[in-house]
DNA sequence: TCTCCAGTCC
């Protein structure tokens, strides 16, 4: 808060004006209250009162003042009243040591106290104190109330303790507080945040009361766990209970709409959204139509929305330059990113990124070491994420020495940093620079992903590099503890086709935990090609051709090998599958090897 | 005294 207005509104003119005024605000009162405390001493319900409206409006310079002035004059010594309201204001504005200190003192702690204290440790980054202080609360003999539980579920859902919330939950319903709405909606918020939202729907059915944000939390909690339909499904249920949706509904509506590509559906929230002019109060809600329609590949509607928004921000800019990349139209993204500092936008982390990633997408090296630069200027490079986005933009650019400049000189490297640099390293085809990676990776004590684990057995079997390959792809399962996925099973079947052992990779195939696809049995065949194995190249073939008979290149590969063995009945009974299916060879891949090979050998 | 709120990296 600025000292200085609060002494310009004090001049003695206007000093009385002001509070008669009915429309001085909150800060305004709280000026006036503290100069005048700072010339006469206050009684204790006076700054109380002060107190109150400080905390309503945060100003925690104004606050410490009154603090100091009621520590000068006595007012606060054995005073619980006081003291309480002191604690309360020091922990409405995330000052937590200070509000401990206060609160330590306090002799006689109230459940207003004690649920200010939980609420100001869980809303400010301090999930376990909160937890802690709560338990603490219980063994004092004070009893949890309505305020209490809202915020102790909130940290059960943050620090994800499944355990502890559902016994919290058990409390909740022992003293009869589960209908209470405020807890109902915090005990779906904490179910929907472990990922349960079987239990959450539950308690939601059980409600004898719903709210707005019981809705909002529902339909946002589908949303975030990867349900979309189920969203819609419940925002058509509220609708029909007669409750109008507010800017926290729609924003949840139409990530479920962006995630399920409903475009029919987002169209239409963009009409009410006009009718009601609900857009102008809230630039959320614009950039969230805005992203809608790039994740439903509506890039003209995107587009045609983000040029008519007169204010647009930097949210709005991002969200035009990754749609753009996610739908393949790298060269718009940079396009619109050079209008974006004339325009009067200041590109943050998150644009440089998404610029990085359309770089990459169509190897524009040189504008990917310029934004190199401008992430430098803006003292962005110190970022993980960004540094991530560079080494992945250089390797993917064929600029491996950048790469590795990058990561080398990252302050902090994550999981995905690590992960960058093994793929960087595959990508090349530097196969054991990739493992070494990943073995100095874990001397760091970083757990490995099963994202990580594709990109060094990728890198493995671009390289070759079968032993390697195979006690990486082993140690998944022996000491990670994890379960191979389909990529990762891929990967070694690659591997070991690649290397010949054709029947070892057969033998994979079948055993596999996952069910392979059409292209784990496409790569076994384009091994059987490079080693010539017609009997395992017919198996693998069939398995293609009852998966996905379209797939051109496979019918081809199959009449190749049979080529080379001269078997030109079988050829010409290949050649006669496409015809039948009426299939395409796509550019740069047809039959012309046979022609010559026929020619050759006839 | 309280709960729900978009966009970036493998």
């Amino acid at each position: 808060m600025n000292g200085s207005l609060t002494f310009k509104l004090l001049k003695p003119h206007n000093h009385y004006t002001i509070l008669l005024k009915k429309s001085y605000t909150t800060a305004a009162a709280a000026a006036h209250f503290t100069q005048h405390a700072l010339n006469h001493p206050l009684t204790s319900l006076q700054c109380g009162t002060m107190l109150q409206s400080l905390t309503n409006s945060k100003s925690v310079t104004k606050g410490q003042k009154l603090h100091a002035h009621m520590i000068v004059c006595g007012v606060l010594r054995n005073n619980t009243y006081v003291s309480t309201k002191l604690a309360a204001f020091y922990a409405n504005c995330g000052r937590m040591a200070e509000a401990r200190v206060i609160f330590d003192g306090i002799v006689l702690k109230s459940s207003f106290l004690w649920n200010f204290m939980i609420r100001g440790y869980a809303c400010n980054g301090f999930s376990m104190k909160s937890l802690v202080l709560y338990r603490e609360m219980l063994s004092f003999g004070q009893k949890a109330d309505n305020f209490t539980y809202p915020f102790v579920l909130k940290v059960c859902g943050d620090l994800n303790l499944v355990e502890i919330g559902r016994r919290v939950h058990c409390e909740i319903v022992v003293c009869g507080l589960e209908s209470d709405i405020y807890v109902g909606n915090c005990l779906l918020a904490m179910y929907s945040n472990f990922g349960d939202m079987e239990k959450a729907r539950m308690v939601f059915d059980r409600m004898l009361k719903r709210d707005l944000t019981s809705w909002n939390t529902m339909i946002m909690g589908y949303v975030k766990n990867g349900d979309p339909r189920e969203a819609l499904v419940v925002f058509d249920l509220m609708r029909k209970s007669g409750l109008i949706a507010d800017c926290t509904t729609l924003l949840g509506v139409l990530s479920a709409c962006a995630d399920s590509a409903a475009v029919k559906q987002g169209k239409a929230i963009h009409g009410y959204v006009l009718r009601n002019s609900i857009a102008h109060c809230n630039n959320f809600l614009t950039n969230s139509l805005i992203g809608m329609y790039c994740n439903c590949n509506s890039m003209v509607y995107a587009r045609r929305l983000f040029e008519e928004v007169s204010r647009k921000d930097t949210v709005s800019w991002n969200s035009m330059i990754s749609g753009y990349t996610k739908n393949g139209d790298a060269f718009e993204s940079l396009r619109l990113f050079c209008r974006m500092v004339p325009e009067g936008a200041e590109p943050d982390q998150v644009t440089l990124i998404a610029v990085l990633r359309a770089c990459d997408q169509i190897t524009a090296l040189h504008f990917g070491m310029s934004v190199h630069s401008y992430i430098v200027k803006k003292g962005f490079d110190e970022n993980t994420i960004a540094g991530t986005a560079l080494i992945d933009m250089y390797s993917k650019c064929g600029s491996l020495d950048c790469s590795r400049r990058v990561f080398d000189e990252m302050p902090k490297r994550n999981l995905v940093s690590w992960s960058a640099m093994v793929a960087g390293y595959g990508l090349h085809g530097r196969g054991s620079e990739a493992i070494s990676i990943f073995h100095e990776m874990r001397t760091n004590s970083i757990t490995p992903d099963e994202g990580v684990f594709t990109s060094v057995l990728s890198a493995c079997s671009h390289a070759g590099l079968l032993d390697q390959g195979k006690e990486i792809f082993y140690s998944m399962t022996n000491k990670f503890d994890m379960r191979p996925g389909l990529a990762h099973y891929s990967c070694l079947v690659d591997l070991l086709g690649r290397a010949g052992h054709l029947d070892e990779a057969y033998e994979l195939i079948k055993t596999m935990e996952v069910k392979p696809t059409v292209d784990t049995w496409a790569a076994l065949l384009s091994a059987c090609r490079l080693h010539q194995n017609v009997e395992l190249a017919e198996i693998s073939a069939q398995e293609v051709f009852n998966m996905d008979p379209k797939r051109v290149v496979s019918y081809i590969c199959l009449s190749n090998i049979y080529a080379i063995e001269k078997r030109w009945d079988d050829v010409e009974r290949v050649r006669g599958m496409v015809r039948r299916r009426g299939l395409k060879k796509p550019p740069g891949c047809s039959f012309i090897e046979v022609d010559k090979l026929h020619s050759f050998l006839m």
